[in-house]
DNA sequence: TCAACTGTTATAATACAAATAGAACAGTAA
DNA sequence: TTACTGTTCTATTTGTATTATAACAGTTGA
């Protein structure tokens, strides 16, 4: 899969490394048992640091979306994890600031539900 | 209304008063045309410095949810801006990622767009 | 007029996160 | 052995967040 970034972004780029994989894995780009490229090939094709790759990474393994094999470095996880209730009330919490602006800006529930089913099915088929 | 910070989070001040303030102009606990508490008061208040509310204050004003009368201090703009395409755009960036997560964790379209249309209910009326 | 309040600006210091840099270690594969 | 894997360590630079003090211009009410 390929993966860029943006260096005038205010999204610091471990952030948009771990957005980009995840992304990967809800459109089937990356598939379970898959691996990624390794924190100093993906650095240096990015132009970047070593280590912001290997945070990237540690993050991701940390929220069990990739286990690391010895043999064949980070994979992605077969059992990906779930979305459990604190899961839930974490996403609660990001969406509320979201939705409570558009609601100021008049964004009718509708549009609101419009945008985010066109967005769910727009990355989940893109593959 | 009543405004809280909470010192523990990763949340920068700033944008937990921002986003307090969004949320109630949102639900209509804050109309336009009211007052907000001063700078001083309200950091006071909190038990923060002045120039982080005033960091927040700036960041409405420049997005058009407050204007700064010279007596009233700060208040409510009467014509708040609206979904414009930028802002469609900066809110389909910020949907992505939670989405992205959201279908790697296995959540349902329509799950996803229960909780979506149940916080939209909840901010609005919860006046 | 005077005092008390408004937002605003300037300067400085502290603390922390993000990103980079160079180096080394333990394990594994060909 | 050589070359690769992730991991860890120390250090530096840069930028943001927060606090601190101070001052300014305008407005309000006594």
């Amino acid at each position: 899969m390929l993966i860029s970034v943006n260096l005038q972004s205010d999204v610091p780029l471990y952030t948009q490394l771990t957005n980009q994989i995840i992304e990967g894995i809800a459109s089937g780009r990356l598939a379970p048992g898959e691996s990624l490229p390794s924190v100093r090939s993906l650095s240096s094709d990015l132009g970047i640091n070593m280590h912001t790759v290997n945070k990237a990474y540690a993050i991701l393994k940390q929220d069990g979306f990739v286990e690391i094999h010895r043999q064949k470095g980070v994979v992605i996880q077969h059992d990906l994890p779930v979305a459990d209730a604190a899961y839930r009330t974490s996403l609660e919490e990001k969406l509320r600031p979201l939705i409570s602006e558009s609601i100021c800006r008049k964004l009718s529930e509708e549009e609101l539900l419009n945008l985010c089913r066109s967005l769910f099915r727009q990355i989940q088929t893109d593959s």
